[in-house]
DNA sequence: GCGAAAGTTGACGGGGCGTCACGAATGGGG
DNA sequence: CCCCATTCGTGACGCCCCGTCAACTTTCGC
């Protein structure tokens, strides 16, 4: 008991401790009632309510409603990187690449969305994707850099990779949100056939690809 | 004088031309108004300022601020279903349909923005497009049935032609945007682009479609 | 332990929202 | 031509949400 230095347990002291709970908190918080109510219609207090925190608090996290919002779709966001991280890593070739990272990102959405899908929720679904954040900007240029590394100097001839990121981009989105509808959510479906598609559409360009049938 | 009917250069009474016209200067008060501080952070007596009615008025005509923005939404896919039709009407093949159509769909879009073009807008490029109105989800239906109509029979062995219209719309989005970024904006280069990786990209699954280089 | 710094609280002024009672304009009927 | 029912415009009002801030509590360094 003696000892004068704090408790060895706590390796952080209580303040950086309880501010990264209350940050969490309302984080959790909004994610329900965003989910219950919509994005538009829910109020700063109506996220504070369900913490154990004061209304002046909130604005020590965030800056606003749509902060919080911005806020978990760059969680999402964060948590499909690794995914697009390893698919980069286990790549061998252009084909291997796109059909594996169409396959991630559906499965992404599936498991972010699971929770709306099973108890046919009317709002939400797609949290954190489709909103046009900074940081979702980035991921797709990362896609776009993936794109262009498996461009041999013959292939590229007059191709734009910003045009073809955003087509590959866009079918994935657009697909996507189609998956999600669907009953029940068809993975191997979506990523057979968005694979399919692009893998043969970029031969069009004298893109050398073997396309597996 | 002495006729007790009215006017009869007015085809209509002075109560519906004046509904009329207090709708359609709100709709173009909002589209400024839209322009200039974006959707978000306009209110309802941002718009109505700049109109000569009281602020009691604008609920006779919209239910709110997002009614408004629905309502220019519509408006401008209203003026894209024709360009459609068009393109369907004239379409001899598959391959022509697809061309045409993405054809349309850029240019329609260079033309609705060409004022934020023209003079770099910060906000709002892309009024009336992007937004999933009931609208808008009507022509893609209609671009559904167009598609299915191309497909014979021996074509269409088990593909999905929803997944179908989900890719090539999503490739049009998301190309569009791009699109739009760029000086000077290049309607014929993304056409080329959509339409060939498209049309390629349907031979994987059977289609028969000559695409020409 | 003690003083300073950091964090929390809830009440407050400001402002946008949607409504409503009132008055003006319209047009059909006599 | 006039009158009255109906439709429409008006702006003040009450409501609610926002973001702030001075007072208070908790934590930290010494």
């Amino acid at each position: 008991m003696g000892n004068s230095v704090t408790n060895q347990s706590a390796s952080e002291g209580k303040r950086a401790l309880s501010k990264a709970a209350n940050r969490q908190a309302i984080l959790e918080a909004a994610r329900g009632v965003f989910a219950r109510l919509g994005v538009d219609s829910t109020t700063v207090r109506d996220i504070i309510r369900e913490t154990d925190l004061a209304a002046g608090t909130f604005y020590n996290y965030f800056k606003s409603k749509d902060d919080v919002f911005e806020a978990l779709a760059n969680e999402s966001t964060t948590r499909f990187r690794p995914r697009l991280a390893e698919v980069r890593a286990k790549a061998t070739d252009f084909e291997s690449y796109i059909r594996a990272a169409y396959r991630a990102y559906f499965e992404f959405l599936r498991d972010e969305n699971i929770a709306a899908i099973e108890s046919g929720a009317p709002h939400m679904a797609l949290i954190g994707v489709r909103i046009d954040t900074p940081e979702m900007q980035s991921v797709v240029e990362e896609i776009r850099a993936d794109l262009e590394s498996h461009f041999s100097p013959g292939d590229t001839q007059g191709v734009d990779t910003e045009y073809v990121t955003a087509a590959a981009v866009g079918i994935a989105r657009e697909m996507g949100d189609y998956m999600l509808k669907r009953r029940p959510v068809d993975v191997d479906g979506a990523t057979e056939f968005a694979s399919g598609l692009f893998l043969t559409g970029m031969e069009s360009f004298g893109m050398r690809v073997r396309t597996t049938p």
